[in-house]
This record gives structure tokens, C-alpha cells and sequence, in this order.
DNA sequence: TCACGGATTCGT
DNA sequence: CGAATCCGTGAT
């Protein structure tokens, strides 16, 4: 996809990055090319559930940039998620890749991805390591509902801001 | 330098 | 549903 495909708003995005293919090669030479199935947004600073709601830091910085760039941190000590940044400059904002066809689970696709430290600020458009592609699939049906693990978000974990794909055709 | 806690996972 | 797990973050 190219850059404008992620400037827009992530609310905007993740129905329309549902059903597209996640391709990723792999310094031994294997790729990982599968349909992303599972997303949530996180918007802006005043969304309890995005880690921007702490304000601009070292880790969040790149959600201040423009959409297109991938956000990576490790969770619980051993889990890589891999987030890709939407929006523009005046609102930070990520979208959560949690789930791909045959992979279920942020930290587990972070593993099948082998991601690191090293793809924090990666250019989706430009990278010869990862990027997102059209799948040709079409009649996308997807479902929305609250996003999981953000208990302490107040109001906001109620938002229905988790995407999950529940059909689609060849 | 260090205390804190988490955008998870797995087993019960 | 609850505990394990452990590194990086962010403030000092």
C-alpha cells in the first residue's frame, strides 16, 4: 500500500486493512505472507487505551509522526507487537495488528514476524523486510467490539475499536 | 540507576 | 479466571 493509504483517520483504516496481506521476509530467507484478520485502533492522546495518553516520549514519538510508519514495543518483557501508525502529525495514532489467518495472538504473530527493536520507525512503503499488500479478496464482513487488555482505560475500553474479519471471498 | 507494570499467554 | 514472566520505560 502506499503512504496515503495510512494518513488518513485509523477509524477510517481498519475496516479497509482487514482482508489485506501482511508480507514479511525474513533474514533466513523464509517469507511470511498472510491475511491480517484481527485489529484495533488506538487514537489520540485523550484515548486512555493508547499509549500517546502518557504524551510524547521516547516510545510513543513515532505516533506523532505521519501514518505509515510502524510502532513496535515489547510487552510483559518478551512480547513484540507490531503497530502501524495512521493519521497525520497533530493526532498520534496507531493501529495493533493482533492476528493474521493462521496466527492468533499479538505476541505470537510478533514471533512468527521475528520482530525487534530495530523496526521501530520502519517506512511500510520503502521497507524491503515488511510491508502490507492488496490480497485481491473481496466482500469483506467484519465485526467490531471492545478492545482487550486495557482494563484501566475507563470509558474508553468500552470503545468498539477491535476489528475482526468473519468472512470474505476469493 | 532502579522500581514499576503491562495493547499477553497458557493452563486450570 | 488467575498467575507467570522479565525487560524497557520514565522519572530520579
Amino acid at each position: 500500500m502506499d503512504r496515503n493509504f495510512y494518513k488518513k483517520d485509523v477509524l477510517d483504516i481498519c475496516p479497509h486493512i482487514l482482508g489485506k496481506t501482511l508480507v514479511r521476509k525474513c533474514p533466513d530467507g523464509t517469507i511470511f505472507k498472510e491475511i491480517i484478520t484481527e485489529v484495533e485502533a488506538y487514537r489520540g492522546e485523550e484515548d486512555l487505551g493508547c499509549h500517546a495518553s502518557k504524551g510524547k516520549t521516547e516510545r510513543t514519538k513515532v505516533m506523532y509522526e505521519n501514518g505509515g510508519l510502524i510502532y513496535v514495543y515489547l510487552v510483559y518483557g518478551m512480547y513484540w507487537m507490531l503497530n502501524i501508525v495512521t493519521g497525520n502529525t497533530t493526532h498520534p495514532q496507531a493501529i495493533l495488528i493482533r492476528g493474521t489467518k493462521n496466527i492468533s495472538g499479538p505476541g505470537k504473530l510478533g514471533k512468527a514476524l521475528k520482530l525487534d527493536q530495530t523496526f521501530y520507525g520502519e517506512d511500510l512503503d520503502t521497507s524491503n523486510r515488511i510491508w502490507i499488500e492488496e490480497s485481491g479478496i473481496k466482500n469483506i464482513k467484519y465485526n467490531q467490539e471492545p478492545r482487550v487488555g486495557i482494563e484501566y482505560a475507563k470509558e474508553w475500553k468500552d470503545k468498539p475499536w477491535r476489528y475482526t474479519l468473519t468472512e470474505y471471498e476469493i
